[in-house]
DNA sequence: AATGAATGAGATTTCATTCAT
DNA sequence: AATGAATGAAATCTCATTCAT
C-alpha cells in the first residue's frame, strides 16, 4: 500500500488547463490591459465557458496569483544561471541585463501581464499589490551582487537598495513601456546600453 | 460690446468647481487606487453629489485628462526656470532631478494620480493610456539637453533616447514607487544619488 | 442656525421607496417562498429596475433587516396597548392569542415573509438566523405575564420558558403553517381555540 | 427463470450507496442549513465525487424526497409500537411525546434535515414544500386518537385539528428549535412539560 | 448650478446538471 | 459503477451615466 500524500492530487488535464488559462490571462492581459481582462475575456481567448475558470480556479485572485507565480518561478529559472556563470559584479550585471531582455523577449505577455497586475490588481487588504507584491523578487539578489562588489573593492561606494531598485526598475519597467511605446525597439541593444551605462555608474574609479 | 470668442466661456464659479474636482480625483486616486476611484467616491471626497460632477465634465476621461493637463501644466511651470537657470548639461541634470523630488513632494497626490491614470486607464480606443499619453511630455526636454551635452563634448556618446527615458523613468517611476514601499523615503537625498549616478554615468571621460 | 444632526437625512421619496421595496419584498417571498425571492423578482414586483432597491438597500441582507425591523414595529404597536389593557395573566393571554390573529391577518405577507427569512436566510455568520434572530422579541413579554401569573397564584406552576415558547410558536409558527395548508382558515376562532386550550394547560386548579 | 417484475431492480450496491448519500445530505443539511447544503458539499461529506449523486438519483430533489421518504418511515417504525402499547388516550399522548423526544435523539439529523428540507425546499409546482409535503404525515394518526378519546368520554370537546396540529407542531417544531437555540436541552423533561401541558388542556372536566 | 433618483450594462461567482471515458 | 471535466443559467452587486426638478 501506498501511503497518501495529504496534498491534493492534480490530474494531468487540471494541470494543462490550469497553465492554459493562466497562458491566457497573461495574453489577454498584454493586449487589452488589466481593466479590461474580464473572466468573460479569458475565457473567450482560450475557447471555454466562463465556469471553466471557475472550476480551475477558485477565483480571479487566485488566477492572478498562479499568473504570477508562474512568472516568477519561469524568470528564476531563466535568470539563476546566467548570474551564476559569471564571477565579476560587472558581468553579473551585465548578465542580469541581457537575461532580462532574453526573458522579456521569450515571455513577453507573461513579463507584461505581471506589470500589469501588480499597478492595478488590489490586494485582498484593498491596497493595489504594486508595493506589497513579488516585483521585488530578484532585488534582494541585485543587493547582494552590489554589495559583494563594494566590498571586493570592484564597484564604488554608492546606496546598494537605489541602485539595486533603479537597475531592476530599467529593465522591467522602462524598458517594457520603452517596447509598449515603439514595438520594433531591439530588447538586446537596449540592454547593452543599460550595462554600458551601469557599469560607468558603478565601477570603482581606476586610480 | 466685446466680440465673442468660438471657444465657451467659462465662468469663475464653474472653473473653481473644476479645480477643486480634479484635486479630489488627484486625491482619492492616491489614496485608494485608481480602481477605488469611483465617481461616487470622487464626490463624496468633493461633498457634492455625483451628478455635479457630470455636470462639469463630459464623462470620467474628461475629469482624467483634465487632471493629467493640469499636471503637466503644473511641472512645467515648475521646472522649467530652474533648468534655465543652469549652463551646463550636468547642472541641468542635477536640477531636473532636484526639482523632480520638489515637484513630487509638493504635488505628491497630483503626481501619483498621474501615474495611476497611466497605468490603469484606457484610452478612447480601448488602450491603456501608458503607451500613448503625455507621460512622454518632458522627455523631450531631457533628450536636447543631453544633445546639446553631447555635442558641446561635455557627454559621452551614449543613445539619447535611451537615456533620456531612463532618466525621467528613474524620478518619475522609480523613486515614487520607492517612497510608496517606505513612506519615510527622502526623495532629496533620493535625488542627489541619482544626480551622481547619472553624472558619473553620461560625462566624457576626463584625459 | 441648526446643529446638524450625525445621523444621515432620509427624504420623503427615499423613506416612501423603502417601504414600497420592503412591501413588495414582503409579498413576493410570501407568494414564491425565499428561495425564488431573488432581487430581479422583487424589482419586477415594485415595477422598478433592480439596481433601484440597490440605490436604496447596500445589499440584500439590509433590505431583509429593514423588513424584519418593520414587521417588529409594527407587531409591536399594534399587540402592546391589548396586552395593557388587560389585568389578569389569562386576559393578557387571551389578548395575545387574539390581537396576533388580528396582527397576521391585517399584516399577513409581512409575517410570513418572516417567518421564511427567519428559516431560510443566512447571517453574515453564514448560520441560518432562525436561532438568534428576533423571533424572541416578544417571547419575554409572554415570559413576563405567565410569571406575574404564577406568583399571584393565578397560574400552576409549569416551565415558564416552556410555556412562552409553546405559546409564541402555536400563534406564529403553528397558526400560520394551517393557514398556509388550508387558506380558508378562519384565524379568530384559532386563536379562541388556542385561548382555551391555553387557559386549561395553565390556570391553577380550583379547589 | 423468474418473471420480471415491472420496476427496476436495485442492486445491493446502489441501495446502500442511496442509503449513504440520503445520510450525508441529512448531516450536512442539518449542520449547515439547506442553503449551504449544495450538491458538492453533500458530495465531500459522502467522499464521492458530484456526478456520483447524479447516477444514483436523477435530481436534487428525488434526493430530497428520498430522504423524507426514509424520515418518515423511519419515524413511523419507531413511534407505532409505542401507541400501541398504551389503551387510553392520555397514555397514547404521553407516549407520543416521550416517543418523539427519543426519536429526535436518536435520529437527530434525519428529523433536523426534513425540517429544513420542508421550509426551504421548493416543490415542482415552484411552491414550498411546507404547506403540501408529508409533515403531516402523522397528523392523522393523532387526531384519530384524539378523535377516539372524545367519544370514549376520556377527553373534552375541542377541535381535534387544531389540537392534533398543535400536538404534533409543539414536538416536531418548537422542541427543536428550542434545542437548536439551546443545544443542552434535555428533549426528555421538555416532552414531560409538554405532556403535562396537554394532559390539562384535553382531559375531560371530572365532575 | 445642483441634486436625488433611476437605470442598464456588465462583472464575478455559484450551482445543478450533463457527458465522455 | 464511478468520475473528472465542462457548461449555461441565474443571482448579486457595481458603476458611469442620464434625467426631471
Amino acid at each position: 500500500m501506498q501511503p497518501k500524500t495529504g496534498r491534493p492530487v492534480r490530474t494531468f488535464t487540471e494541470t494543462a488547463r490550469r497553465a492554459q488559462i493562466v497562458q491566457c490571462a497573461a495574453d489577454v492581459i498584454t493586449e487589452t490591459g488589466y481593466a479590461r481582462a474580464t473572466m468573460a475575456e479569458i475565457a473567450r481567448q482560450a475557447g471555454v465557458a466562463k465556469s471553466v475558470i471557475s472550476y480551475h480556479f477558485a477565483d480571479k485572485n487566485e488566477l492572478m496569483q498562479e499568473l504570477i507565480r508562474t512568472a516568477v518561478a519561469t524568470f528564476t529559472g531563466f535568470i539563476e544561471p546566467r548570474l551564476a556563470a559569471q564571477a565579476s559584479a560587472a558581468g553579473k550585471i551585465g548578465a542580469y541585463m541581457a537575461g532580462c531582455a532574453d526573458y522579456i523577449t521569450t515571455y513577453r505577455s507573461l513579463h507584461v501581464a505581471v506589470l500589469e497586475i501588480a499597478f492595478n490588481a488590489l490586494g485582498p487588504d484593498g491596497r493595489p499589490l504594486v508595493a506589497s507584491m513579488p516585483l521585488q523578487t530578484h532585488q534582494p539578489a541585485l543587493g547582494q551582487i552590489l554589495s559583494d562588489g563594494q566590498q571586493a573593492g570592484e564597484l564604488r561606494d554608492f546606496d546598494v537598495q537605489v541602485m539595486a531598485g533603479l537597475m531592476r526598475s530599467a529593465v522591467t519597467h522602462t524598458m517594457t513601456l520603452a517596447q509598449r511605446a515603439n514595438p520594433g525597439l531591439d530588447l538586446h541593444s537596449y540592454a547593452r546600453e543599460l550595462t554600458t551605462t551601469f557599469d560607468l555608474a558603478t565601477r570603482a574609479s581606476t586610480s
